[in-house]
DNA sequence: CGAGTTTGACCTGCGC
DNA sequence: GCGCAGGTCAAACTCG
């Protein structure tokens, strides 16, 4: 997988409208900020490439860990870490988006769960699309007047 | 049967 | 240099 010339959002506010489940605050963490394009790469069979990419988190308060937020997240590993909290780490079916995401439960507030983004998609949403699609059939319908 | 989850092992970075 | 903690892989398992 290639580094493309992705959109660097660093430094931007994300604002989230929240439908259905409330977000309580987001952060942008600043990934692509020359500190971590460090050219400390791995000689080792190309694992853990250091590929400056937007990371940005954000806080949710969700019953379920895993906000739909339209795309498909397989989940690849779950590990303790201290604090006693145990984040899962998933990442984007897509054979062409290397998106991964990383959500952990708030040890003060288990209601409260922090999703952090890395990298963005390089793909439409498909939950999206579908829903979008008939909508954007009736804009432009109506755009014809 | 295929897609997704679980789980333990493995690898790497970093602090001491 | 060593040990720990975090992150990833991959085989086995489960569910639709």
């Amino acid at each position: 997988m290639e580094e493309r010339d992705e959109p660097r959002s660093q430094g931007v506010a994300i604002e989230l409208e929240s439908a259905g489940r409330d977000v309580i605050s987001s952060v942008v963490l600043g990934g692509s900020t020359g500190s971590s394009t460090s050219s400390k790469d791995k000689g080792k069979n190309g694992r853990t490439k250091k590929v400056a990419r937007p990371r940005f988190a954000f806080q949710t308060r969700s019953a379920n860990d895993i906000l739909d937020d339209g795309y498909r997240w397989r989940k690849y590993g779950q590990k303790a870490v201290k604090n006693s909290i145990y984040p899962s780490y998933y990442r984007c079916t897509h054979h062409t988006c290397n998106v991964k995401k990383q959500v952990q439960r708030l040890s003060k507030d288990t209601g409260i769960v922090v999703t952090t983004y890395e990298g963005v998609h390089n793909h439409p949403c498909e939950k999206l699309m579908e829903t979008l699609s008939p909508l954007l059939k009736q804009m432009q319908f109506l755009s014809r007047f």
